[in-house]
RNA sequence: GGAUGGAUUCCCGAGUGGCCAAAGGGGACAGACUGUAAAUCUGCUGCAAAUUGCUUCGGUGGUUCGAAUCCACCUCCAUCCA
């Protein structure tokens, strides 16, 4: 076994059903679920996040759940500050972090512990680019970055406008070229003993289970939840009102769309997510898929989880000891 | 029974003699991503192969050098008249 301190990362499309089991590994090798959900992070949004409840949580301790209120700010340099603090305490009681949520590039942010140079958020100078793309085209913002950066013009695309941003507001404050930056930043290694597993499913099935979900968040309240969190003064512009549901619903409550096609687009977006996640993960190295196909249905979330487990031991990182002893006391209980 | 309008590639929908495998949109599929990531962006979508060939525009038959586009008949749909 490495002195690298373990991790494991249970991630997958939205709706595969992750959150189930989470909390069975949990149990079975003493770990702590730290959540790599945008939306999850913020209160006042539970039905339209799916986010856990405390009974589901069956006394599991969570972390990076219900933290921000849905005013604030949230991205990945946040994300990872808080995540690698809830791990320092995680280890402090000697227990395994169990990162789990869909958003691939938050999982990488820790994993790959990336260096987000600290920069000053500069909303100044993102305004004065977005102007300037408004009134003189991408194009021609585009070029402005081939000036100071033309490698990051052969990755990005010139409509990619937030990208472009980005690059040049790196340049801007830290002298540097991000593209550089970026490549420094791929090739490093986790400094984790980690597993990290992707649970998926045949695609048509997926879709009839988002299509299925989004149908019961609106039985639950979906609307009503939206509808409080807009006389609590959340606007469309704020990071968390992107959020999938959320959005589309508040979109509806404003009139520009009927309650039809706001479910519409949730549910035909919630499909662009989650092929947009398995694409992400399709390109992430030393995955391993647990495919629902690949496990018998009767008790399909056991036969997955006792997979994991094998595979978190013939990995070294969990002993066979450590998980014997979880289990007698997950038995005493 | 009569009149008129319509049937186009997975869907909607343009196309009214050659520049049409057929605009545009949607969906599906694929991809990118290193401080908004449930976001943002890109590609692709008849079949098979080198810039080529083959099969498509409700069906059948015709006109023409050439038809999704013109003609005839047929089928189905819509509206109106009986």
């Amino acid at each position: 076994m490495s002195d690298k301190k373990p991790l494991v990362i249970l991630t997958g499309p939205t709706a595969a059903g992750k959150t189930a089991l989470s909390i069975r590994l949990a149990k079975e090798i003493g770990g702590e679920i730290i959540s790599a959900d945008s939306m999850q992070v913020y209160k006042h949004m539970d039905i339209g996040s799916a986010k856990i409840t405390q009974e589901e949580m069956e006394g599991v301790e969570h972390y990076l759940i219900d933290v921000l209120e849905p005013s604030e700010d949230f991205h990945v340099v946040k994300f990872q500050t808080l995540a690698k603090e809830a791990m320092e305490r995680i280890y402090a009681k000697g227990k395994i972090p169990i990162i789990a949520g869909g958003t691939g590039f938050y999982i990488q942010s820790v994993l790959y512990d990336i260096d987000f140079t600290q920069t000053q958020e500069d909303m100044d100078l993102r305004l004065q680019l977005e102007h300037f793309a408004r009134t003189n085209g991408n194009e021609a913002l585009f070029e402005r970055l081939r000036e100071i950066d033309p490698k990051s013009c052969e990755i990005l695309h010139a409509n990619n406008i937030k990208r472009v941003i980005r690059a040049i507001e790196f340049y801007e404050k830290t002298g540097r070229r991000i593209s550089e930056h970026n490549e420094e930043q791929h090739e490093k290694a986790s400094p984790y003993s980690f597993v990290y597993f992707v649970l998926t499913q045949d695609r048509a099935k997926l879709y009839e289970k988002i299509d299925a979900r989004v149908d019961s968040m609106l039985e639950k309240g979906l609307v009503e939840e939206v509808r409080n969190l807009k006389s609590m003064g959340c606007t469309k512009e704020q990071v968390s009102m992107q959020g999938l549901g959320y959005k589309e619903i508040l979109a509806y409550l404003s009139g520009e769309y009927t309650l039809e096609e706001a479910v519409y687009y949730i549910k035909r977006d919630t499909r662009h997510f989650a092929k947009r996640q398995l694409t992400w993960f399709r390109r992430e190295k030393d995955v391993v898929w647990l495919s629902r196909e690949d496990f018998e249905q009767e008790g399909q979330d056991a036969l997955i989880l006792q997979h994991m487990l094998q595979t978190l031991t013939d990995k070294g990182v969990i002993s066979n000891g450590m998980r014997e002893a979880e289990t007698k006391t997950a038995r005493r209980w």
